[in-house]
DNA sequence: CATACAAGCTACAGTGGGTAGAGGTTCAAG
DNA sequence: CTTGAACCTCTACCCACTGTAGCTTGTATG
């Protein structure tokens, strides 16, 4: 049985995180010592891990708990898992684009500004005058 | 002099957002009427629209409120107009590169899966196990 | 001039996905 | 038995807004 830290270095994760999960119910309640310290076995750190991964691939913790609900019943089809993935990966796609448009506009932008004093800066105009704009870049990242 | 619903439209922005904006002293405080109620003018109209602007080309609050005090200062040297342009775009080009790691693995991970029930579902093999991928994809966006 | 109602006001809570700190308790090694 | 690292709960904070409740003001029309 592991302790809340040990679980953390092994998963990459921070003690307060895991907490954090386990307070928004993605991680269940796990046993207590005496003391009413957590203890953890295999399957929280299987667990944990698979969120962890989840995670890095950009996953929101919605779609984990739906992920995580599916592997729970592993006869059902796997297609919703693969909707979900889908999804995600459309998610990352548009992303992308929106961000290549953000690029396309700033080195634009920066490759116009050969002044020397703020009064003629280009980059500053341009951010004053959207018309200068080609592309209607709306970042709903950033 | 306009009201802020008028301002809000004209920019594209929400009346809450104009006041948040106010809030932390991004907007200077306007005039009012007797009632109470804010009245804007040309000046605020131009740097709401900056603001709008920058936003949309993903500069963070802090980014933009340096951005407005430069432009403050039209006979400084705009080599720190063009400092902070860069970070942006750096910051840019970073996201892409890390969205397009996740983009290859989540392809990668969905083009295995031909399973029909949850049980063989290779998505969420890749899932529990880390070491399947290939890349070290860090998503600190997502 | 009275009324209706859209638009304004303040103040506070919530979003996602954690992170940081205060102030106190428990565990395990020596 | 003592030390001190690791644990505990609780609360507040980050960004950049967004939404709601409950009230007041401004303006157009009859």
């Amino acid at each position: 049985m592991l302790p809340i830290g040990t679980l953390a270095k092994r998963t990459g994760t921070k003690v307060q995180t895991i907490r954090y999960y386990e307070q928004i119910g993605l991680l269940p309640e796990p046993g207590r010592t005496e003391g009413g310290q957590r203890r953890y076995g295999d399957k929280d750190l299987d667990r944990l891990a698979f969120i962890r991964h989840a995670r890095q691939l950009g996953f929101s913790l919605e779609a984990i708990r739906e992920l995580l609900e599916l592997s729970d019943s592993p006869e059902r089809s796997c297609a919703q898992v693969d909707a979900v993935a889908h999804r995600q990966l459309r998610e990352v796609e548009a992303r992308i684009g929106r961000l290549e448009a953000l690029r396309i506009e700033l080195r634009r932008m920066i490759s116009q500004c050969s002044a020397d004093r703020v009064a003629d800066c280009r980059i500053l105009e341009v951010l004053r005058d959207h018309e200068e704009c080609l592309a209607d870049h709306e970042a709903k990242d950033a």
